[in-house]
DNA sequence: TGGCGGTTTGGCTAAAATGCCAAACGTTTT
DNA sequence: AAAACGTTTGGCATTTTAGCCAAACCGCCA
């Protein structure tokens, strides 16, 4: 691993450590459907809204969502479209893992 | 968030979460190339082989590798097939990013 | 100006992740 | 059987992340 590859490597980790938390996955699935206000986030979460505000940011410094005034609102929309493939990716991965998941057992 | 909806995106988040990391990133990249030993993925990472096995269980426990005992040694290999793409759109979103810090800094 | 809706920031505590060393284990080799 | 090899586990110290409350901001309207 050299220092090149090691940037490299801690970049995209750095986007994929973004979508690793059950709020922000889930955020990251709403905004798919369309952008959201602060305010709106929050309630589907159901966190406090400082929380939600900081869960926010971390997907805004990975480039994944970015942010508008309008209004009184502050809106967060989706950055990157192949976020979608992204989740079906893992999608499949889960697929894969029951479908092993029921083969161990069935053999047992 | 249902509880269902909860659970499942716990689930996705924990395959995620298993890529978030520089090294077990960079040891899904090498056995995207190919099955490894431990021993060789301990070599490639540099870090202490302990460290490097635990990371390898993490990926284990995600669905994301499975290993196999052959002779002494035990050999990693991925499982599932797309995460070529999950990783190829972590790299369009880093170049999506690339491309507007080059547009903010050139505004300036 | 003063209050208000909407949001971010600070600060602090609790929980989770990381990484190393040492020790335990199972397989081979001598 | 002892030693060596390859790997996992336990344990512990350090760092990072999460989440809440309180406080600060900001633009807007009374």
């Amino acid at each position: 691993m050299n220092p090149e590859e090691s940037r490299k490597l801690k970049a995209q980790t750095q986007i994929i450590k973004a979508l690793s938390h059950p709020s922000r996955l889930f955020m990251v699935g709403e905004l798919s459907c369309g952008e959201r206000c602060v305010c709106e986030l929050t309630e589907l979460v159901g966190s406090d809204i400082s929380t939600v505000s900081k869960h926010l940011s971390v997907l805004k410094n990975a480039g994944i969502v970015q942010d508008e005034k309008r209004g009184s609102k502050i809106i967060y929309q989706l950055i990157a479209p192949c976020i979608a493939e992204l989740l079906q990716c893992v999608e499949s991965i889960m697929r894969l893992n029951a479908q092993r998941q029921l083969e161990l057992t069935g053999m047992k």
